[in-house]
DNA sequence: TCAATTCTTGACTGATTCGTCCATAACGCT
DNA sequence: AGCGTTATGGACGAATCAGTCAAGAATTGA
């Protein structure tokens, strides 16, 4: 079932395109600031394909939703994969760069992540369930990299690295938390450094 | 005006319990779930008396956000001070003590600091400066300890303290986040532990 | 007791908002 | 072209919610 061809009308809309505004107004505004009649508006959607495709206003957030962590966690594996021998400096990039676009985030609108757990954890376990995947896997791959950092002989190989990438998780949504919270670039920036500077050489 | 007494009929309720039961509505649901009937119906009061008394809903939450940073502010303070000799003991109290209430926070409620930041900071910049004076006061608070470690020889004085209080600020803020992600207890002591550990000694 | 003032109650209003429904359109297959 | 099927669009229904209002209650001072 399913792989037969459809012979019906096709769908004038690319739901791709429909995620993605679903998630700027859900971002931006939060889950239950966010109105459906918003989202078919700016999609240029009826409400009745929006319904159709998606189903409803929750199930329409936790598509988003996974869609947003997996893209995050693809893009910090990607960030982080390499030789041991580029590890720290990845390491450092990485950290760097969730400080700069969290400064450079005027809005102050911070991750999805943090945002959609914040709201909707203690309420939806699905995102509940969602979130935890996400940050289990953002940690394994500090982990993986701090480990290489260690073969490599740029971190004290007699730390667990799974608990110095937790540290340095905790610091990556801290950065996060404080961005959104008015966080001078400065401070942001600090902090990215700091973090470097303290991790336990050889 | 406003210095005569009232010759008039007295409140029946106490403004801090109605504060409180709001705190409570607003920390579970969020901003925008919650109703203004459901702080009504828990409180006994009626609607007008509410709005008589605080104005509105933003009002109210305003009241009640403006109490919750200044507590916990004063909180952090209270932890913190204290005579040099002790205020690395008291530093690595206070980390671990968010650590473990975090998560002792089963229902992943998290900090309403964190919580109403995320969900308002962007479209409301009343919370959004109350956050940022909240922010920037814990990390003044932390920074004076800091600096207490080092007249006292327990942090290597070749840091700057403001510099090391945004990072540990930023620890603290991420074991909230991790919290309200899902993470274990032991992931959140782990991650206490360690900061601690990599903190620079003289 | 009476007047002035403030508090209380809860019904009511007006505006939203989620979700449904249905007539109609568009497509593939025969 | 005709049929079956699925998408479209927007009107509609029912529920919800912030905030208002008016009639009455409680209190103090005179």
């Amino acid at each position: 079932m399913g792989m037969v061809v459809p012979m019906a009308r096709p769908r004038k809309f690319d739901e791709q395109q429909v995620l993605e505004a679903a998630r700027e107004r859900f971002w931006s505004n939060g889950y239950a600031a966010t109105r459906m009649d918003d989202i078919a508006a700016a999609t240029g959607l009826g409400k009745g394909s929006l319904y159709g495709a998606f189903g409803g206003k929750q199930e329409l957030f936790h598509r988003v939703f996974d869609e947003y962590c997996g893209s995050i966690v693809d893009a910090t594996r990607q960030d982080l994969r390499g030789d041991d021998a580029d590890a720290y400096e990845r390491l450092s990039a990485h950290i760097h760069a969730v400080a700069a676009s969290t400064a450079a985030d005027a809005a102050h609108r911070g991750c999805l992540l943090a945002k959609g757990t914040a709201e909707l954890a203690e309420h939806d376990t699905v995102v509940a369930q969602r979130a935890r995947v996400a940050v289990d896997a953002l940690q394994s791959a500090l982990a993986d990299d701090i480990a290489a950092c260690q073969r490599h002989g740029d971190i004290a190989p007699d730390h667990d690295p799974a608990k110095l990438a937790a540290l340095v998780l905790a610091v990556l949504r801290g950065i996060e938390a404080l961005g959104k919270a008015g966080a001078t670039e400065q401070t942001l920036t600090d902090i990215a450094d700091t973090a470097l500077a303290v991790l336990p050489r050889p």
